[in-house]
DNA sequence: TTGCTCCTCACGTCACGTGAGGTGGC
DNA sequence: TTGCTCCTCACGTCACGTGAGGTGGC
């Protein structure tokens, strides 16, 4: 039996640190003495030496605990540590991948969008209400017509659309009519958002967890945005900056439609991505 | 101007972000409406851009604060992003030599080591003092003489040697006389240990940062480890679990001797180091 | 008694998210 | 008045680290 102290020195584990595992339950020492000092015996140093290579994996308190609960006796470890090792993996690529982005924003290409905004940092006057130099947004309130749609509402991000669009599709086959849309109900940004994924349909067409509707007739300011879905707030200041110098209100949903964008398989150069958006206005 | 919630979106930042970047200084609205609202321009829409970009490429707020601070004006963002991309660099070379560390615990070889373990679990009898099975370390009570050393005492860890190793080889140059080796002056393991680097001279040497002095003789129990340190803890259990069974006990400070370990250069073969622990007890 | 090892709170970290409870203008 | 947008606390997260204040056995 050891006390903690020594328990901590031969399992390389600060002293805090077995006080916590005990509180997380996943290393309890197997007797109290009565002063009640922890006493540890050579099961527990078993055990404390299986959650020091996990940890040394990197490993969360939640996962040791999936871990040590399904591998005391077995050697399934190594299932969960290939699960680990592809979680690294994807890491590497998600780090691969900034990397990349940074080049890209390092090269003297892109040095040029830097620039423009460091130009239009220059307007210092905070009462002009200018959508910025060399906007690139044109603005036409459009009425638009009615539409069928087949949709689903779920709370998410907008990357998550690939989840639900093959759903809509699936069920609605050869009856789809245009690009499908996005409806956003938040009146702030939100990681998790509210959002109503819409396909246009031909004739009404519901299904498992598909909503079957007509969306009413509006008029709405329109803007076509083109690029990449990272910088589309540009170009929805672009449009509250109209709005507010227009004295227009507006209401919810927005509409985000999609008329070029990634396909199903192959992503396709972002920068020739077609996004029309849609705020609806007093009628 | 715009209220908090319209800057939200067209920012792509929370509402809740918006706050917490304020109250942490690096994203402050040009001014307060009347009701208290936060009140954000254009010149502020610029610096939330520019903090997109950072927060995009993994930044943190301390680190934004330093960028924020310094480059304002000029393009020397780009050495600051160079920078980031350095410590991504890193982290992808750590987490790559993770991977192999989990290929290498898989790996057929490393796999008796692992039922090693699971056949020591087997003890279930919780009084049994044993060593384990199959230990191979031996014990010896050594006589050990008085050493004229050069030392060095930190707090940190011990990989942090290197630091201090050359320093002291430094001074002493060719009056060296042994292997060099540690003494630890804790109870309990800790990350930031209470460490003295020592090296053996043949008269004392002292220099910058550096302490002459000369260590008593002492009694101690000694064994050997070889192999890398990461498995140190196993022969300081060993040892420990031995000092119990026969009633001895023990002072600090522990001595760590290096025989064989890396060079300075290139670290080689963790399997084939040697390193002796002293542990020193009652005359 | 002093010194030592241990104990249990309680609070801090990082970058926000999640309520609760309240206010001001339409 | 109701509904809306905003406000300010206060607390939770993750894996511990850092004290503070106290106890029991040599």
């Amino acid at each position: 039996m050891y006390r903690i102290g020594e328990f901590s020195k031969i399992t390389n584990l600060t002293v805090k640190t077995l006080r916590y595992y005990e509180e997380q339950g996943i290393l309890i020492p197997s007797a109290r003495a009565e002063n009640d000092y922890r006493m540890y015996n050579n099961k527990d140093y078993e055990r404390a030496q299986l959650i020091n290579t996990l940890r040394k994996f990197d490993f969360s308190i939640a996962e040791m605990k999936d871990t040590l609960k399904n591998c005391e006796n077995s050697e399934d470890l190594s299932y969960y540590l290939q699960e680990k090792k592809s979680l690294i993996k994807q890491n590497i690529l998600k780090q691969k991948s900034l990397m990349k982005e940074i080049d890209h924003y390092l090269s003297p290409k892109s040095k040029e969008v830097n620039s423009m905004n460091q130009g239009s940092s220059q307007v210092d006057n905070e009462n002009t209400q200018t959508t910025g130099i060399g906007s690139k947004y044109t603005f036409e309130i459009k009425d638009i017509a009615p539409v069928k749609v087949a949709s689903i509402r779920y709370q998410g991000s907008y990357q998550e659309v690939g989840k639900y669009i093959g759903t809509i599709y699936k069920a609605v086959k050869d009856k789809a009519d245009g690009a499908p849309f996005n409806c956003y109900y938040d009146n702030e940004y939100k990681e998790i958002a509210d959002i109503e994924l819409c396909v246009p349909t031909k004739v009404l067409v519901s299904g498992n967890n598909i909503t079957a509707k007509q969306l009413p007739r509006i008029k709405a300011l329109c803007t076509t945005h083109i690029g990449g879905y990272d910088t589309l707030n540009v170009a929805y200041k672009a449009i509250f900056d109209y709005i507010r110098e227009n004295n227009i209100s507006y209401m919810l949903p927005v509409r985000e439609i999609y008329r070029k964008g990634p396909g199903m398989i192959l992503k396709g150069n972002p920068d020739h991505y077609v996004t029309e958006i849609l705020v609806p206005i007093e009628a």
